[in-house]
RNA sequence: GCGGGCGUGGCGAAACUGGCAGACGCACCAGACUUAGAAUCUGGCGCUUAACGGCAUGUGGGUUCGAGUCCCUCCGCCCGCACCA
């Protein structure tokens, strides 16, 4: 045992000799629990106050708990909320977890242990280390989106999304039953996606069928897509949750997969959430981020027919063998000509009346009668927009069963149809016009177009550039890629292709430098020149963007250039750059290719002189006018892949019907939504949380007994951890509710988030579904406003300071690197203080010095455990900053307690092992984490929260430096022992009127206090607090009048200290419930001011004066001044500049 | 490549609307009390100069009586997005 001379006790053993010293553990367990009895901050939904929300961002509960970084928007939240009680408002300042998502289930499969099981556990200890710190959050309000009581609503929420669909004409969300009134209202069947070509004329569709065409526009929704797939994490991913080709959750390779996917259709929204981007109050970076992920571009799209009559060498068997408006099936050609003739003939006179009319390309669209396709005739039929016009007369009527098949098989081969009776025809013809036109002008779906789907659509926002077009690009994927390629180059695209499809996002993404690509032997006309032009195939082009097909312009767009270059294609330059820097600056390539609004056309037939502007406004609506496209826009963001193939999430609330369509494809039969009233549709338990050996997710696993209504499949797939964050601050305001997700009484009172705080690495995730959920559930009445967060803080990222040590090896690099790692086992182990590794390593040290080293340190003897070679490698690790005090390493203690440095040699400079320095991410793996416990623990939660605060703005970025924290730990010291001046601390006791000096300092630091609180400024006020204790200290003043309200003023920063102080002052209810003092200038305001007085802008000295003088008044006492005629060396000042109360400057 | 942000002592930073650059704190130095350390207190602390003074807010320029702050040029760092036609 160690012995302490009498009466001297080290710090850390302190006890307390005076009854007044801070002793703040006792302080902080007292007044938390006391909150905790109490409930202080318990928040009513029914006051009268006004209304103040104030939200931290949901956390995940991790298992390694908080580090330091965590709590720092926690504590800037916490004094918001205490401030804003302190100027009574009804505050709402809650938490709760985010407790579903991947870690505890990666967490699962290694150990068994179940994920509620960990989840729980690390809860815990989110809680007991929240509850260290002291914030004001009303615990009644806790949810996690785990609980059944919670995901219930998640549930519903989606629910609601899969029943409703956006309606473009009223720009919002309504349920899917108005779309199907639209449908059975409209003569227009729903235009079939190419994918889904089981749709016809909407009261003849199957259930599968419909089922079909309204996944098209329901919200959330079921499609075959292109997604994210991580074969490590056995999931796919959304968008967001990749980062540079890997997942962000544990950086595992990503590959594109075509799967079924519930996907949730944000894009729908996306001008809204762009345009309302403008209406909120969140950092400019944000904005921006969220402006980029929405992608928004205008342009054009524009139609690029195939050379009509394609001689057999450029087309080719394999290309399709009926020339365009052969559309007829083969075996029955000739009998169904033979029929159509005898049609024609034989007509109606609705048809004859409505051939006068469309005939000859009336409309604008060539339109042929009694047209073949398939195996049935069309009564009319536009080719080019695969549109059939049929009129129902006494012929068809007895011939329903054979109409209904004729209408799905036309369907199914993507045309659209539209009806009328000859009624309508003969006697409103004008009305029955409007309506094919109507059905013409609407844009065919991907893929779609003239002669089949043989002509190319693309998309631009250089529709200027159009004459400059010398090739046409299409994404590998584009479904014409294969029915356009030419029999010689078969074999080369198909490869390439392959080549294509097959690599991973991080291999597309690592060589985007690197142009490949494939001639298809196809080639387009251009709609202007006419000229013949080339079709290619190359992975530069995005299948999931625009059209997935560009014109290349190589003379103004750098991919194309590019590829161009590359493949040797011709380059037309068609704008000639305002301002001739481009081309004369540049070289090599950036003088034949420049991408400028700047600028005029050049060799553009009639769009030649016109600016770059205008020439877009007037050749699109060339475009439009001449049937080739029009004027668009397009969205980069694409929609949220929704469904994950994993067990720790929200199970999806949709069951399959099994029908005869479905079951000859094998597929799941026909989705529906669970009723509302059977939710929540509760996870079933597993016996593993891996995908079955057939490759289903985890839920296929559960028992044969979880069915829907005892019978029924429920879908496999659970929610991914984005859902239940997205609309989670909605059930804060009333948690208990199990009638409602929220009540309408609590979300018309708290209404949004006043103020939001959280990191920034959730500008494209996260904030963009929160931001999406809310306008949808405004759309469908559930809540009064659009945005769910008026104002958003992003804290920095909390750095911390790693310690790395040099270990040396007597080899070289090469040499080692190329056996391995594991190697370094058979090595003896020797370390290198750092500044000698330095030298080492920028070959300063030669193998000798360092022999000599050795030599000097350890003696002879080392020389046998290290044999001393020419080659030299060190390699550096980070090393646990606990064995680590500042930067010297404590050598005793970590080979004590860490294998790895058991029977190690340190090479010391002076005698001490010093570390290198690295500021990086606090991370377990760096070994750089410092715990919050820790610090509230050694200083107290008042004096960490206080700290963390002090760091700097709340935004920046920093390293965390535990070092500095003495000084704020010396500050509440002081500010305790202030109150120990007081000699009698009674309310009405005596002492306690203030002077006039006291009284300055304290408005003075109201004012400054309250200025910065609200504009989250929270470094300076600790500053501020710093100054007014030092400057009451120095008067020795210790009066109740200045004292208390201080102790409001502080309260929220350091609640525990000011509890105890509040109730040392006489008061036995809690700080809480007092009101923020207020500042009076009268008592703030000096008399006089010593006015720096510079000459030509530098300041030489200062003078003393009143500040009730007037400028003039200031002036002449200047001039007048000793001081003044010295800098003025007998010259007259030319000018004499006042600025009262700030500064004079006099100009020699 | 595009977009956003930022460059101030040895360190974290302050200076909000153009008006005494470096407040407040850390570290450091000196002193007091101590056998010593810890704690506490006092003083010093941008660079340069013996001093008067001079020079200083990434670089160079501009506007202004006056610029860390506004404008332009270049350099560097951080973050986001990235073959998005």
């Amino acid at each position: 045992m160690k012995l302490y001379p009498q009466g001297r006790v080290p710090f850390h053993k302190f006890v307390p000799r005076k009854q007044m010293e801070y002793n703040f553990k006792d302080i902080e367990k007292k007044w938390q629990q006391y909150w905790a009895k109490n409930k202080t901050f318990h928040t009513e939904t029914h006051s009268s106050k006004p209304k103040y929300y104030v939200l931290d961002m949901f956390p995940y509960p991790s298992g390694t708990g908080l580090h330091v970084g965590h709590p720092l928007g926690y504590i800037a939240s916490d004094i918001v909320a205490r401030y804003k009680r302190l100027h009574e408002f009804n505050v709402l300042h809650p938490m709760g977890y985010d407790s579903f998502g991947l870690p505890a289930e990666q967490y699962a499969i290694q150990t068994g242990q179940h994920p509620a099981v960990t989840t729980e556990q690390n809860i815990k200890r989110y809680r007991e280390q929240l509850d260290k710190i002291g914030f004001s959050f009303d615990w009644d309000r806790q949810v996690k989106t785990s609980d059944p009581k919670f995901y219930k609503w998640t549930q519903w929420i989606f629910l609601k999304l899969f029943n409703s669909w956006y309606n473009p004409e009223t720009d919002k969300a309504e349920s899917i039953d108005t779309l199907i009134e639209k449908f059975k209202s409209e003569r227009l069947t729903p235009n079939p996606s190419p994918k889904e070509r089981g749709a016809g004329s909407w009261d003849i569709m199957n259930e599968k069928e419909k089922s079909n065409v309204l996944m098209n526009y329901r919200l959330a929704y079921l499609s075959e897509a292109w997604v994210n797939w991580c074969p490590a994490l056995g999931t796919v991913l959304a968008n967001d949750e990749v980062k540079d080709g890997v997942s962000e959750r544990g950086g595992y390779p990503v590959e594109r997969k075509l799967m079924p996917q519930w996907s949730l259709r944000i894009t729908a929204y996306a001008e809204r959430l762009l345009k309302d981007l403008d209406t909120i109050d969140w950092s400019e970076s944000i904005k921006e981020a969220q402006r980029n992920w929405i992608g928004r571009s205008e342009g054009s799209s524009l139609t690029f027919r195939l050379t009509p009559n394609p001689s057999p060498k450029e087309r080719g068997t394999a290309a399709g063998k009926n020339s365009g408006y052969e559309t007829a099936d083969k075996l029955i050609w000739a009998e169904l000509k033979e029929f159509s003739r005898e049609n024609r003939k034989t007509s109606t006179e609705a048809e004859a009346i409505l051939w006068e009319r469309v005939r000859d390309s009336k409309l604008g669209y060539k339109i042929r009668r009694q047209h073949a396709i398939g195996q049935f005739i069309a009564d009319f039929v536009c080719l080019e927009k695969k549109l059939i016009i049929e009129v129902d007369g006494e012929i068809h009527s007895e011939q329903k069963e054979y109409d209904e098949t004729r209408t799905a098989i036309l369907a199914k081969a993507g045309y659209r149809l539209i009806r009328f009776t000859n009624d309508e025809v003969i006697t409103k013809a004008d009305w029955v016009c409007d309506e094919i036109k109507k059905a013409l002008d609407l844009p065919l779906s991907f893929g779609e177009g003239e002669r089949g789907g043989e002509a190319i659509e693309v998309f631009t926002t250089r529709p200027d550039t159009v004459f400059g077009a010398t090739f046409l690009t299409l994404a590998p994927e584009h479904e014409l890629v294969e029915k356009i390629t030419t029999p010689e180059y078969k074999k080369a695209v198909d490869e390439y292709v392959h080549y294509a499809k097959n690599r991973t996002e991080r291999e597309r993404q690592t060589d985007v430098k690197k142009v490949t690509g494939q001639f298809t032997g196809a080639y387009a006309i251009h709609p202007f020149t006419e000229e013949k032009i080339p079709i290619w195939t190359g992975e530069y082009v995005l299948a999931g963007y625009g059209t997935g097909a560009v014109m290349g312009v190589p003379a103004h767009d750098t991919r194309d250039f590019a590829f161009a270059k590359h493949f040797g294609l011709p380059i037309k330059k068609v704008i000639e750059p305002n301002s001739p820097s481009p081309l004369e600056k540049g070289q090599g390539d950036e003088a034949e290719c420049f991408d400028t609004y700047d600028g005029k056309c050049i060799n553009s037939d009639f769009i030649n002189g016109l600016d770059v502007k205008d020439a877009i406004k007037k050749i699109i609506s060339e475009i439009e006018k001449r049937g080739l496209g029009k004027g668009q826009v397009n969205y980069r963001m694409r929609d949220a892949i929704f469904g994950r193939q994993r067990y720790w999430g929200e199970p999806i609330p949709i069951y399959y019907v099994p029908d005869e369509a479905s079951a000859k494809s094998g597929g799941n039969g026909i989705p529906k939504a669970v009723d509302e009233k059977d939710l929540p549709v509760i996870l079933p338990e597993v016996d593993k949380f891996l995908p079955t050996e057939t490759g289903e997710p985890p839920l296929a696993r559960a028992s044969s007994t979880w069915k829907y209504k005892g019978k029924y499949e429920y879908e496999k797939t659970t929610m991914p951890g984005w859902a239940g964050s997205s609309w989670y601050y909605l059930r804060y305001m009333d948690p208990q509710n199990d009638k409602e997700f929220v009540s309408k009484e609590a979300v018309n009172y708290w209404k949004q988030v006043d103020l939001y705080i959280g990191g920034s690495e959730h500008a494209t995730g996260h904030l963009m579904y929160f931001r999406f959920w809310t306008k949808f559930l405004y759309d469908i009445g559930c809540i009064p406003f659009t945005e769910p967060a008026q104002k958003l803080i992003n804290q920095g990222m909390i750095q911390g300071e790693s310690r790395l040590v040099y270990r040396l090896f007597f080899r070289s690099g090469k040499d080692f690197l190329n056996r391995g790692i594991e190697n370094t086992e058979k090595y003896p182990k020797l370390y290198l203080s750092y500044n000698i590794a330095k030298r080492v390593l920028n070959n300063s040290y030669s193998p000798n010095d360092l022999r000599e080293m050795l030599v000097k340190q350890f003696g002879e003897s080392i020389l046998s455990k290290h044999i001393v070679t020419d080659s030299l490698f060190v390699l550096w690790t980070n090393v646990d900053i606990k064995f680590v005090n500042g930067s010297i390493l404590d050598i005793d203690r970590i080979s004590r307690e860490d294998s790895n440095f058991s029977n190690t040699d340190f090479l010391l400079e002076n005698g001490l092992y010093i570390c290198g320095e690295e500021v990086e991410k606090m991370s377990k793996s760096k070994l750089n984490v410092v715990n919050p416990d820790e610090m509230c623990d050694k200083y107290g939660a008042d004096c960490f929260r206080m700290y963390e605060m002090f760091l700097g703005p709340l935004e920046q970025s920093k390293p965390w430096n535990t070092n500095g924290i003495t000084g704020v730990f010396n500050f509440l010291k002081k500010l305790w022992r202030l109150f120990d001046l007081t000699p009698n601390p009674s309310p009405e006791g005596e002492g306690n009127t203030a002077g006039k000096a006291e009284l300055k300092i304290l408005h003075k630091t109201i004012k400054k206090i309250t200025e910065d609180i609200e504009r989250y400024s929270f470094n300076t006020c600790v500053s501020t607090f710093m100054i007014c204790v030092n400057e009451l200290t120095d008067l020795k003043s210790a009066k109740k009048e200045i004292l208390e309200p201080l102790v409001i003023l502080i309260s929220p920063f350091a609640p525990h200290i000011a509890e105890e102080l509040w109730q040392k002052l006489g008061y036995t209810e809690s700080v809480t419930f007092a009101r923020w003092p207020k500042y009076d200038r009268q008592l703030a305001a000096d008399d006089t001011f010593a006015y720096p007085v510079s000459f030509n802008g530098k300041t030489k000295f200062n003078i003393e004066l009143p500040l009730s003088l007037t400028k003039e008044e200031v002036e002449k006492q200047v001039i007048l001044s000793e001081e003044t005629k010295k800098f003025l060396h007998g010259n007259q000042p030319k000018k004499v500049i006042v600025v009262p109360g700030r500064i004079v400057n006099v100009v020699v």
